[in-house]
DNA sequence: CTGTTAGCGCCTTCAA
DNA sequence: TTGAAGGCGCTAACAG
C-alpha cells in the first residue's frame, strides 16, 4: 500500500508552509492567499494526488459532514423512500449520509446510534421501527440523549416519547379512519394480518383499525388477528393460516352448497387488513393461489401506498404515507434545532410534527351491496 | 452545546493516565491492564457518558471502519436490494456503510468517490450505473485509482473497464438470451423502451436484446426504440409515445376493421421489452389505460426481477439478477484484495466476477400460436 | 500575505 | 503494569 500524501508533502512540494497550503486549498475565513502561490499549491496537490484527510479535519474542527440514518430494513421500499428523502435534503447541505439497517434487532439500533455518536455525526435520523422492549428502549434513550447533550442533532420518525425532535406518524389514527371508511362501504367481518408483536408500528395500526371498527359498531374477532413477519412472505403465510382456519369457508363451500343466494353469511370474513402493503400483496397472492377472488370473494386493504405497488391489480386500498417527504423533513427538523440540556422538552425547542396518512380507496375494496 | 468528554477527562476522573485509560477501554495489543484499574476506568467512562472520538482514532490508526456504497438511486428497489447485501456483509465485519445516490449525475459519482476517499473509507463499492460520458469517466477513473493506490479497497459492480475488482453483470448477454427465448416463443415484431442514452446499463440491454433478435432472424425497427427515464413513469410515457406512433394500430383498428381473421399483421408489434421491471410496469399501466390487453394484444417483458413486483398480474417475464447476493459479494471482493500500484491488473489480483441473469418466462409473454 | 507554533483527541513507542 | 512524551494530519491563532 502506497503511503498517503499529507498536506505537509504538498506544502513541501510547492515550497510553502503547511499553513499556506491549508489556506490555499480550503481557504480559512478572512484569510486570503496570493493567487500565484495558491496556483502552485493546487498544482502540487493535483500532481501528488493529494486527498485531504477528513478525519483529521473533523478532529480539529470538532464537527463532521456526516449524518446518520437508521432504518428497519433498507430493502423495504418504504424505508428506501425515506432514505431517498434524507439523502436529497443532505445533498443540498453537502452532507454525506450513513445508513444502517437494524433488521429488527433492538440492540442493533443501540449499536448504530453508538457508532454514529463516535463518528461525531452531525445529525441522526432514527426511523427504526420502535420496539416494545423496555431494556433496549432504555439503552437507546440513554445513547440518544448522550449524543444530543454532546451537541448532536436528532430527529426521530415515529414517536419514541423522548424529549427529541419527532416526526410522529399517526398510525393509529390513520388506521382508524381506514376502518371507518371501510365500514361505511359496508364491510362487516374483518380479519387482520399484523406484523411481529415487538414492533409498535404494527401494533398501533392494528389497535387503530380495531378502534375504527368498534366505532362503526363492527367487532374484530381476536382469533382473526394473525401475526407474521413484516414481509411479503409473512403476508402470504398469515393469509394461508387464515384460510386454513376456515375464515372464508362460506365463500368456498356454504355459498355454493346451499345455493340460496345468500352469499357471505356472517360466519365468513369479507375483508382482510394487512398492516402494510407488502404483506397485503403477499395475502393477495395466497388468496389467488387458493382460488379466492379479490375483491369478489374477499376485499383486501394495506398500508403505506408503496409507489412500486401502485400498479398491481386489483389496485390496493391503502393509507398513503409521504415517506420521501418525511425523510427530508426529518433531516431538516434535526438540523434546525439545537439541544440544550438544561431546558425541558418544550423550552429546549424539541419539536413534534405529526403526519397523518391519507386513506386511498381503490379497487380492492369496492362498496358492498 | 455541552462540551465533549475526552479520554483525558475519563483518565482524570479515574485517577489514571490517558495511556492507561486508552488501554483499559480499547486494549492495545500485547498490553494488559490491572483488572481493578480497568474497572475504574470503565466506570468513569460510563459515569461521564464518554464516547470515543472515532475521527481521532482514525487519524492515528490511519484507517476507519466505514465502507462506502454508491448507487444510482437508493429508491430503486434493485439498488436497495444491493445495498441490503452490502450492509449484511459489512455487519459481519463490524463495518459501517455510507450510502450515496448519484441520481444520474455523472459528476455526483466523482464527488462521492472523492468524499469517501477523504473519509479514508476502508472500501468503496461503486454500483452507480456507468455513464457514457468520457470526461466524467476519466475523472472517475483518476479518483478511484488514486484511492486504490492509497491503499483503499474497491469493487465495481458493472464493468468500468478499470483495473479494479469488478462484478460484471452480463446485461448484454442476458438480454440476448431473453430475446432468443422470446423469439422461440413466436414473437416477431418487438419494440423497446430504453433508459437514458447516457446510462450504459440500459444501452447494453438494448444492444444485447437486438443481437438476440438478429440471431433469431427478427429485426428491430430503430424507430421502435424509445428512450425515457429509468422509472415507472418513464415507462408509462415511453409506452404512450409508442402507442401514439401507431405501433399497435392493427390491434385496435385494422384487425377490427377488416375482420379478416388475420390478427397482428406484420405492421403491428407483438412484444414490448422494457429495460427494467419498473419501466415495464409503467408500460403495462399505459397499455391498460388505453384499453390494450396484456398479453392478449401485446406481450411485455422487463429486466431485474424485482421482488416486490413478483406479484403483479400478469406476472412479468424478466431476467433475474440476484442483487442482494451481488452486493454482499462486491464488498467481500473489495475487502479481499489489496491493490499494488506497481503490478498490472492480473498480477495485482484485480478479480472479475461475471454474473449472468436468469431468463424467467411468465404470463406476460405466453407462447404465440 | 506568509510562516511559526499550538493544539484537537487519541494511540503507542519508550522508560520507569 | 503504568506513565510521560511524541506524533497522526490538519486548522487556527499569533507574530512577522
Amino acid at each position: 500500500m502506497a503511503d498517503q500524501v499529507t498536506l505537509a508533502d504538498v506544502a513541501r512540494w510547492a515550497g510553502v508552509s503547511v499553513a499556506t497550503a491549508s489556506r490555499a486549498l480550503h481557504g480559512s475565513v478572512g484569510r486570503t492567499v496570493n493567487p500565484e502561490l495558491r496556483a502552485r499549491v493546487q498544482a502540487a496537490a493535483a500532481e501528488l494526488n493529494y486527498s485531504p484527510n477528513a478525519n483529521a479535519q473533523a478532529v480539529v474542527r470538532g464537527t463532521t459532514t456526516t449524518v446518520g440514518l437508521i432504518v428497519h430494513d433498507i430493502a423495504d421500499p418504504s424505508a428506501a423512500a425515506l432514505a431517498a428523502g434524507v439523502m436529497a435534503a443532505a445533498a443540498t447541505r453537502n452532507l454525506i449520509v450513513t445508513i444502517s439497517s437494524t433488521l429488527s434487532d433492538p440492540l442493533a439500533e443501540v449499536r448504530h446510534v453508538e457508532a454514529l455518536r463516535r463518528q461525531r455525526a452531525r445529525a441522526i435520523v432514527l426511523a427504526g421501527s420502535r420496539f416494545n422492549d423496555p431494556e433496549s428502549a432504555g439503552r437507546l434513550a440513554e445513547e440518544l440523549l448522550g449524543y444530543a447533550v454532546g451537541g448532536g442533532h436528532v430527529a426521530v420518525v415515529g414517536q419514541h416519547r423522548l424529549p427529541l425532535n419527532t416526526i410522529a406518524i399517526d398510525n393509529a389514527g390513520s388506521a382508524r379512519r381506514l376502518a371507518l371508511t371501510l365500514a361505511d362501504l359496508g364491510y362487516r367481518r374483518a380479519a387482520v394480518l399484523s406484523g411481529p408483536e415487538a414492533i409498535a408500528t404494527s401494533e398501533d395500526r392494528v389497535s387503530g383499525f380495531r378502534a375504527g371498527l368498534d366505532q362503526a359498531g363492527v367487532t374484530l374477532d381476536p382469533d382473526l388477528v394473525i401475526a407474521a413477519p413484516f414481509t411479503r412472505d409473512g403476508g402470504y403465510v398469515a393469509m394461508t393460516e387464515l384460510l386454513d382456519l376456515g375464515a372464508l369457508d362460506h365463500d368456498l363451500t356454504e355459498a355454493g352448497a346451499d345455493g340460496s343466494g345468500h352469499d357471505r353469511p356472517s360466519s365468513g370474513i369479507d375483508l382482510v387488513f394487512a398492516v402494510n402493503d407488502v404483506m397485503a400483496v403477499g395475502a393477495v397472492a395466497a388468496l389467488r393461489d387458493r382460488g379466492v377472488r379479490v375483491p369478489a370473494d374477499v376485499a383486501v386493504a394495506g398500508f403505506d401506498d408503496i409507489s412500486t405497488l401502485r400498479d398491481v391489480r386489483p389496485a390496493l386500498t391503502t393509507v398513503r404515507l409521504p415517506m420521501q417527504r418525511i425523510g427530508a423533513d426529518a433531516l431538516e427538523l434535526a438540523l434546525g434545532t439545537t439541544f440544550d440540556a438544561d431546558a425541558d422538552s418544550a423550552e429546549r425547542g424539541a419539536r413534534v410534527l405529526t403526519v397523518a396518512g391519507d386513506v386511498v380507496i381503490r379497487e380492492s375494496t369496492p362498496a358492498r351491496g
